[in-house]
DNA sequence: GCAAAAGCGGAATCCATCCTCCGTTTCGCC
DNA sequence: GGCGAAACGGAGGATGGATTCCGCTTTTGC
């Protein structure tokens, strides 16, 4: 679960407890809070002071990557589980998707960092591996053959933004769109969106009811 | 093109010139370098200082507001003139996504405020004329039967994202997702993926190449 | 057990923005 | 042309958040 610090030079007791801990810390204040929550508000939750963070992670922004490193990871890992099933897009969006709702920043932060901090290995990893699920579901002949990796991460860049907007208010409306896309990606067979329309109350405030916010 | 000045009083010239001048500039402004353009900056394009600027909009947020009521509503011009054409889906969203590609704030605007200030009266009609859009593409049997107004909406932010993230490295790549999402949305027709894979170049950066940006 | 090294905490600094205030300018009207 | 009202402009107050600094504390090596 956390990012083995067996890189460099073995860290003091202290100082890889730490770090640890603001790993653990940042990644529930950015999903709690979104991107812009203090530096200040992740040491807290570590339990430790500004001054530490900032010697762990020279800059919020290295701490942000770390943080999306950790996530791509997870995405890797949900992909990895899907190539062993018989519909595997599907079930890996599905996945995916699912972990985007349950963290706010994630989507801030993936699509905000995909494009910064040079090749990031986690997301080489990922982009092979959903490679590999594609041609997988190809093959099966549950994923048309005009689509590639590449496609299944930027529509998860989408995705995001859509869980972002929706989940407040309507939290699972994304199986819809999912529902959506998948469609598209399919061959050509039986589609059909997830019901769930949305409700009188759900759609009064995505339409924009009172403002709540700010 | 400008937001008819004409519901209230009856503003001195000046003051008339300068918000019409405001209106552009903050448009032009947001669309360069997204919401989070200084309000000095706002000011400077229009010529105007900044007090200027607060008489007009009492808050950063209610010129925000301004600039997306005219963009739905240029959505909702869009979705007027597909109301005329075969495949009416079709044709707004390629037009309205033409457009979130040529503005960089507008995706950011419009995600962000959608669920912001209230139900917005150019929302609502943009919302009245979809619907209207989509039965009638179903009606021509161009469009599944599922789909609804508020669907088209939600798809265009989840777009706007998508344009976001890859049209600096990518321009037109997004023609390949609204391809996508057209077929999702199509009765279970014909599909293709509009060509438009990513050449070496682009997919290296799309891919993370060296960081650019901050 | 001890001293140097490695870390820590958090007050203080720096900086970018928003927004307010008020003296000055322009407009509309007599 | 002259006045009051309506607008303007832009310096400065207020805020919020990132990052730095440095005296103090914990570890580690011996």
């Amino acid at each position: 679960m956390s990012t083995t610090p067996s890189g460099e030079k073995p860290l003091r007791k202290d100082a890889a407890r730490n770090h640890a801990a603001l790993l653990e810390a940042a990644k529930a204040a950015f999903a709690a809070d979104g991107i812009d929550v203090p530096v200040e508000e992740i040491a807290r939750r570590a339990g430790v002071g500004v001054g530490t963070v900032y010697r762990h992670f020279p800059t919020k922004d290295d701490l942000v990557h770390a943080i999306v490193e950790q996530r791509l990871t997870e995405f890797d890992r949900c992909a990895g589980e899907a190539l062993g099933t018989a519909d595997a897009v599907r079930s890996f969006f599905e996945q995916a998707v699912a972990i985007q709702a349950r963290d706010r920043a994630f989507k801030e932060v993936v699509s905000a960092k995909l494009r910064t901090h040079a090749v990031s290995p986690a997301r080489k990893r990922l982009l092979r591996t959903l490679r590999l699920l594609v041609r997988r579901a190809q093959a099966a002949g549950t994923a048309r053959a005009d689509v590639t990796g590449q496609d299944l991460l930027l529509l998860l860049v989408a995705t995001g933004r859509l869980v972002e907007v929706t989940e407040e208010d309507a939290p699972g409306l994304w199986r819809r769109y999912v529902g959506l896309l998948l469609d598209g990606l399919a061959p050509a067979a039986a589609r059909r969106l997830p019901r769930r329309s949305l409700s009188g109350a759900e759609l009064e405030r995505l339409a924009g009811g009172p403002a709540r916010d700010r």
